[in-house]
DNA sequence: TGGCTTGACTTTACCGGTAAAGCATAGTAT
DNA sequence: ATACTATGCTTTACCGGTAAAGTCAAGCCA
């Protein structure tokens, strides 16, 4: 129940603490024989220095703070499978937080984070809107802070781990147009930036190729599997018919295939359908979706990478990686017909 | 850049550093008028209580050790999800920690975490063989240490939160029975006593029925898939034939499974499977797979709420919280021929 | 021989809080 | 008028370390 502490050691040695505490930092001025017993002791006791105390004075506690939205989804935690390794060879703990997509616990975390004094946060693409003034606090506070998957908060000065959305979506719409559809039709997500640059690759892949889409070929929504089950709803009473379609992310193209068996249509038969995200269990479903993905286990590595030389050497400006993005051809996207 | 602290507010507002610290630990001898002059104060400048600084007076860090053997694998995560709420609401934070099933980084997480002061650490079904003397070690300097899926280490006095392993064996193998099958072999696990009670449920549930194993019937080996395809590769040439297996785990029955097809037999016409864990994506194999399971998630919350009652409160003797299998019937244990 | 280094420690101050004890002032009891 | 008791703060010591400055004897140079 009792602690060693330096103390024991040095009063056990007839030493000063100091003298401790330099043997245990390989400060240059202990001779040999000093040292050696200090170890012998330190050793004799299993001591181990107490890292509340030095992170007190040194002003580092070498702990990184990590919210992400949701524990249960695979794709977080190969965010933070791509963190450990490279936190924990430099000595770095990580404290783990779920936000459980709300903002306001969110907000507790990051105050939470704050008043423990991390030396870095990587903030995994959660709804924070509201919340850039705790955001803020912790950068001007000296915290690092690292965000995956979020291009939004310009206010906020932090390196961040993107993939490129525009090549997403040319990617997914290029590869359905190559399949030899013709009519592919877009589920836009929510108004965030993602969103948008993901209608704009497939808008720049239609031009590429002549296709002018007409105003009816797209539906705006949400992220949600619900969003994309309405929007295919509307899709499918467009005419000419649509023969393709190109989801904002995979729940809504599952959203969208549901629509289409409903409507007693097959996929990718009638209909082909393209995602993004690479969910686990995304091919596992009835028919196996089509999606663009990327890894996150490198997002994670890279987002370490950068609050860690940031802590370590000179802080670098904000940085801007970006992961690309890659295409994974599963069934939903097969030959039309 | 620079931290607001205790002394900035008492400066600002010439009282003394402690006026301001009982404000914020509600202490009842404080002016209504000083209270909210230093709450207004707090406020303004955005105050949060350097939590290190408290941790080393209170001597109480209110962080808790998690160490898993692999966060890919999903029951970890899960355990980890009955965990997180637990120990939010209570103002915990999470240290979390991946041993990547090696007992000599096990160790060295779990000398971080002492020299961390966590409060309490959870250790979740890792090969800690050899580390008996570091968690000594922890529960000696007063960590509360709760082990989960792990009845060795008799040593170490700490709660655990298992699941009941002979009624495994025994659900198990009383399916295969009541589903026909007579011969049912043992793929049994490791020397360790999980393996070990699977294996008295299997031979209980047999004598039950009257059925006395041969020799033959049981192979003992390791928990990896490897180690199922060699076993079943010997019971394979057992004779009179067995038709069905009950493997110690699920990594080992897909490895027997890959056994039986290599041998031009049919899971499950020729030969039933049970496994035990039900392991992620289990359902998505070429035949998914029938297995036995508990919920990681409340062994999580379980194993959180041992440790964080016992930490606030006062310590409750070690105790054992068993977690009750189901059975998970899929297609490895349909009907015979 | 006195002053200057150098090596090997020790002393002191501080990190940002908390708890226990101390100390005026005002009000109450006697 | 004297002693007692709250009330509302402040002072002091401490948590377990680290860094900067100080000490002190031995060795060296001129």
């Amino acid at each position: 129940m009792h602690q060693t502490t330096m103390k024991r050691i040095a009063g056990e040695l007839g030493v000063s603490i100091t003298t401790v505490s330099k043997v245990l930092n390989n400060h240059a001025d202990i001779s040999d024989a000093t040292r050696s017993r200090v170890l012998a002791k330190v050793e004799e006791l299993g001591y181990q220095r107490n890292a509340v105390a030095r992170s007190l004075t040194l002003r580092r506690t070498h702990t990184l703070g990590i919210v992400i939205p949701d524990l249960m989804h695979s794709f977080f935690v190969e965010i933070i499978a791509g963190i450990e390794p490279v936190a924990s060879v430099r000595g770095y703990g990580l404290l783990l937080c779920s936000s459980s997509e709300d903002a306001g616990k969110e907000r507790a975390e990051l105050e939470m984070l704050r008043g423990r004094q991390v030396d870095g946060v990587v903030l995994a693409s959660a709804n924070a809107s509201g919340n850039t003034d705790v955001l803020l606090q912790l950068t001007r506070q000296g915290t690092t802070l690292v965000m995956i998957d979020r291009d939004d908060h310009p206010s906020v000065k932090c390196h961040r781990v993107l993939t490129d959305d525009e090549r997403v979506g040319v990617l997914a719409t290029s590869h359905l147009a190559d399949a030899g559809r013709r009519a592919i039709a877009h589920i836009g997500g929510p108004p965030i930036v993602h969103a948008k640059r993901r209608e704009k690759g497939w808008r720049d892949a239609l031009k590429a190729r002549g296709i002018k889409p007409p105003d009816e070929w797209i539906v705006r929504g949400g992220f949600m599997e619900s969003d994309g089950y309405r929007a295919m709803k509307r899709l499918l009473t467009v005419r000419p018919k649509v023969d393709a379609v190109f989801c904002a992310n995979d729940p809504a193209a599952i959203g969208a295939m549901k629509a289409i068996w409903e409507a007693g249509l097959r996929v990718p038969d009638d209909v082909a359908v393209v995602g993004v995200g690479d969910i686990a269990l995304g091919d596992l479903l009835r028919v196996p979706l089509t999606t663009v993905g990327w890894s996150r286990r490198d997002q994670g590595k890279h987002a370490a990478e950068l609050l860690l030389n940031g802590l370590e050497g000179e802080g670098d400006p904000p940085q801007r990686v970006i992961i690309p993005p890659r295409l994974i051809v599963r069934e939903s996207s097969g030959p039309h017909r």
